[in-house]
RNA sequence: GCCCCCAUCGUCUAGCGGCCUAGGACACCGCCCUUUCACGGCGGCGGCACGGGUUCGAAUCCCGUUGGGGGUACCA
């Protein structure tokens, strides 16, 4: 008695089709790379294709510049799709702005099938009655075009009026099952027929969307929860389309849950914790960050939360996706990646450690043979101690610093004992003997003198030292950075800091 | 206004009628480890929005209330 079950739909069996596409509006939002990963997990948990397709009908809002982006992001994360954009597939082109030959003709077919009727009316004059008639104007479109007169259409024509084209919505009630929240019924009479065409004759993202949905076989639209309240819309143009020969079936709907930021507002485009590339210049990897996106309603067991992406999709089933609206927790997102950073090979961890040191200034475009050594040395030391990559280069930079260059923090030097000048001498005594320059040959000869020697507790002892060679309160372990370092450099600063 | 969605610790969640005196993770608070900071280990704090049903039995099913969110575009 529905519409939805009135055309043939999606089965189990049907090889699985899942798409992302994103209008190239501003740069990507963690929301909208969610809904790419759980369309890409899905499709490969299925073995099914993810198509990758660019809705670009709004010529205002969208640039190529978004469009760049939204690639580079995906290629960042390992997000793959099997036909779209820059690989092509059987349905090409993929970017809507390119297709408008498709859309005309199934235009022409909609036309020529009753479905879609011409709408003179412009939104002022639509409000205009609402207000009127003592409606609220929040009620949105009134078909009154719907059966307009030879005559009166005429008339409009003749004012030089263009029509907007809209669809004709049926007059029952409209139910599908959505995937992550199942049965949804739209009663009848609540959705106004609504426009696919503008009246220069350019197709809307309503008509679009479904069309090529429909044209590219794709089985599963998994979505944003944000345009729920157009899928009643979407399963009458759906009806349509079946009826002039251009779908062959119903695709299954799934929408997923908001991501929220702070408080209860829906994460927006402005807000920081929104932006792929923040992340990135912060230092999230993708292994953290698609972990923990994919955590924002999903969840891969009742009892552990860290995992790969292989793992991700041997377990990802759009059916287990929550309908809840989750927060975006940037201090649980942090967590994750560290984990993810800690689980990282020494050599991996290291590599990609250098853009974020280039980045800061830290170390040039090209290493030096010295900066690759230290570097390499160095990495395994800051590898437990970091969440973000972003946090190496102010942990590291003294080792890369020449010896009088090295800046002294604030909170360092308040944190300096009274008896600083003796401690350091002390050290320096100590040291000067020390040949084989071993982390635990200076250790010893440093605890000798200052903790055994000068009766100071190690926290204290070594504060000053630390201070010395690296400018910070808190560093990488101290004899190990000395190593690093080596003797010269060490005693260098040891001395400079003294006089 | 009307339509639709959502409702378990502060946050993300496990739970799909008895295994729940509700489990995990992040955050927070202690303790341990320790050359700083981290990491790691141990422990603690903390929740089924409310009210009715259904049932021998409900966090789990139904209804209502409240609260939150979204839509109501010739944007997507």
């Amino acid at each position: 008695m529905t519409i939805a079950a009135s055309i043939p739909t999606v089965t189990a069996e049907t090889p699985v089709r899942v798409r992302f596409c994103p209008s190239p509006t501003g740069t990507p939002h963690v929301g909208l790379i969610r809904t790419a990963l759980f369309n890409w997990a899905y499709a490969r948990h299925t073995q099914g294709k993810l198509i990758f397709r660019i809705e670009d009908t709004d010529a205002k809002r969208d640039s190529e510049e978004s469009y760049l982006q939204l690639l580079d992001g995906l290629n960042w994360l390992g997000i793959t799709w099997d036909e779209g954009v820059e690989v092509g597939g059987p349905h090409a082109p993929y970017r809507q702005s390119q297709r408008g030959d498709i859309y005309q003709d199934v235009i022409k077919k909609l036309v020529a099938g009753g479905h879609v009727y011409e709408s003179y009316s412009t939104p002022e004059e639509v409000e205009a009655r609402h207000k009127a008639a003592g409606r609220d104007v929040k009620l949105g479109y009134d078909n009154f075009d719907r059966e307009l007169s030879e005559e009166q259409i005429a008339a409009f024509k003749s004012e030089g009026r263009r029509p907007a084209l809209r669809l004709r919505m049926p007059e029952t009630d409209i139910t599908f099952t959505d995937l992550v929240r199942g049965e949804i019924t739209f009663k009848a009479g609540s959705v106004p027929d609504y426009a696919l065409v503008r009246p220069n004759g350019a197709p809307l993202y309503t008509l679009v969307n479904p069309v090529d949905d429909a044209l590219m076989g794709v089985t599963h639209v998994l979505r944003g929860e944000d345009i729920l309240s157009s899928t009643p819309r979407q399963i009458a143009l759906y009806q349509a389309l079946f009826e002039i020969g251009v779908a062959e079936y119903l695709p299954l709907f799934g929408h997923l849950p908001y991501v929220m930021g702070a408080g209860n507002k829906k994460l927006s485009k402005r807000d920081p914790e929104a932006s792929l590339f923040l992340h990135r210049d912060h230092g999230f990897i993708p292994e953290g960050l698609l972990n923990y996106l994919s955590l924002l309603g999903w969840s891969f067991s009742a009892d552990e939360d860290i995992f790969s992406v292989d793992q991700l999709v041997e377990h990802f089933d759009i059916h287990d996706v929550l309908g809840n609206p989750a927060r975006f927790d940037i201090k649980k997102a942090e967590a994750i990646n560290g984990t993810h950073v800690r689980m990282l090979e020494a050599a991996d961890f290291r590599n990609r450690l250098v853009p974020y040191l280039q980045a800061a200034g830290v170390v040039g475009p090209q290493l030096t043979a010295r900066e690759e050594e230290i570097l390499t040395e160095a990495a395994p030391l800051v590898q437990e101690r970091i969440t973000l990559l972003g946090e190496a280069p102010e942990m590291l930079s003294f080792l890369f610093k020449n010896d009088d260059a090295v800046d002294v923090a604030e909170d360092a030097r308040k944190g300096l004992p009274e008896n600083v000048h003796e401690v350091l001498a002390a050290a320096v005594a100590a040291l000067e003997p020390v040949q084989d320059w071993t982390a635990e040959n200076i250790q010893a000869a440093l605890k000798a003198a200052l903790v055994e020697g000068l009766g100071i507790k190690p926290r204290f002892a070594f504060g000053p030292v630390r201070t010395a060679v690296s400018g910070r309160r808190i560093s990488p372990p101290l004899f190990e950075s000395m190593v690093i370092l080596g003797r010269d450099s060490s005693l260098a600063r040891l001395k400079a800091f003294q006089g």
